[in-house]
RNA sequence: CGCGGGGUGGAGCAGCCCGGUAGCUCGUCAGGCUCAUAACCUGAAGGUCGGAGGUUCAAAUCCUUCCCCCGCAA
């Protein structure tokens, strides 16, 4: 099939590439570049470098809210376009620009873990199961009828850079089988009766909260690591807590205790094991490894 | 030129400001003791202190420059 395809982290790459091995990819769209990381440089985005190693044309318009954009958009006269986490919110004339319309995936079991943040909410929410959406593109945010669904196991050794990485594969393999077996698919509305909202992770969300229970702080650390990672300060300096296990300790709420080779932190009741840390300035390691040379006492 | 931290035996750290024979914890190896829920004791091996220049009688430590890693901010 002729695709335009949209989106732009690592999440959205597995897919293209996956697409482009089985069909013609005619464009792709993608944020803009933007300044940031250190150094404050100016940035393209994954989906963006590896489309222009390809040879395929890059667009990066700041809205699709505009008739000239939309007309743009039209005169690719692709069969569907292919959404994953994009950014942009896609009015509908570019919905129904193609014969198929815009499909997306979405990285939670829809109608659970509409929006922005579906990876870590459902670890956080202590699901047992996740998994990827290939849904059609409607105008109400992650609402349109599903298509197809993969399932994946949370385990309590799932982080969310774990999760992100076996639903990125999983969206890949099963956008594929949705355009092979399109006109065999029948879409399923959504129950928004079961429906629930992941929130956009805030900034303030990711420093240690003690008051939370040990299973609780443990999933939510789970969920954050690798990014953005629960973190504490101590001496002045930061510390990125990137796993944990629910610890049977009796340590003083808020206190960062050592014992022996193994770091806990006490909360609500009970206390985590930190396995695995980042000291601002150093290279994420185990606990056992900061603590050779690093003393919290 | 956004702000900042770091690169020291296999691992993690100290030492650097106030230059002068490289230290700590762990690991490894050998031996001892003993049955050990974070074991203990003795001994040993292992480092051109990220690279390249410079200052100096002498540089891990001061100066210049390059490479690499990371935190914050955006």
């Amino acid at each position: 099939m002729k695709i335009v395809f949209m989106g732009t982290p690592e999440f959205a790459l597995e897919a293209l590439k996956a697409l482009a091995k089985e069909h013609e990819i005619l464009a792709v769209y993608t944020k803009e570049p933007k300044v940031s990381g250190r150094g404050n440089q100016v940035l393209k985005t994954p989906v963006h470098l590896w489309a222009e190693e390809h040879n395929i044309e890059v667009r990066t318009p700041k809205t699709l809210r505009n008739e000239d954009e939309q007309r743009k958009f039209a005169e690719l006269k692709a069969d569907i376009a292919v959404v994953a986490a994009y950014g942009l919110i896609l009015p509908q004339p570019i919905l129904d620009a193609y014969p198929l319309g815009c499909i997306n995936i979405h990285a939670s079991l829809l109608p659970r873990w509409r929006g922005a943040a579906p990876i870590q909410r459902s670890i956080e929410a202590g699901d047992k199961v996740s998994g990827v959406t290939i849904m059609k593109v409607a105008a109400g945010l992650d609402t349109g009828d599903m298509l197809l669904k993969g399932e994946v196991e949370i385990t309590p050794g799932t982080t969310g850079g774990d999760l992100h990485d076996k639903l990125a594969t999983m969206g890949a393999d099963l956008v594929l089988k949705t355009l092979r077996e399109w006109s065999n698919i029948k879409p399923e509305v959504q129950d928004d009766a079961l429906s629930c909202y992941a929130a956009k992770i805030e900034k303030e969300e990711s420093l240690l909260d003690c008051n939370l229970s040990a299973e609780q702080l443990t999933r939510k650390i789970m969920a954050f690591s690798p990014y953005p990672a629960v973190y504490f300060e101590h001496n002045g300096e930061r510390f990125k807590i990137l796993r944990a296990v629910a610890a049977n300790e009796n340590i003083e709420k808020g206190k960062i205790a050592q014992q022996g080779k193994k770091l806990f932190v006490g909360c609500n009741g009970g206390a985590v094991e930190i396995t695995e840390i980042q000291r601002q300035g150093k290279r994420a390691m185990t606990a056992e490894e900061l603590l050779r040379g690093y003393s919290f006492n």
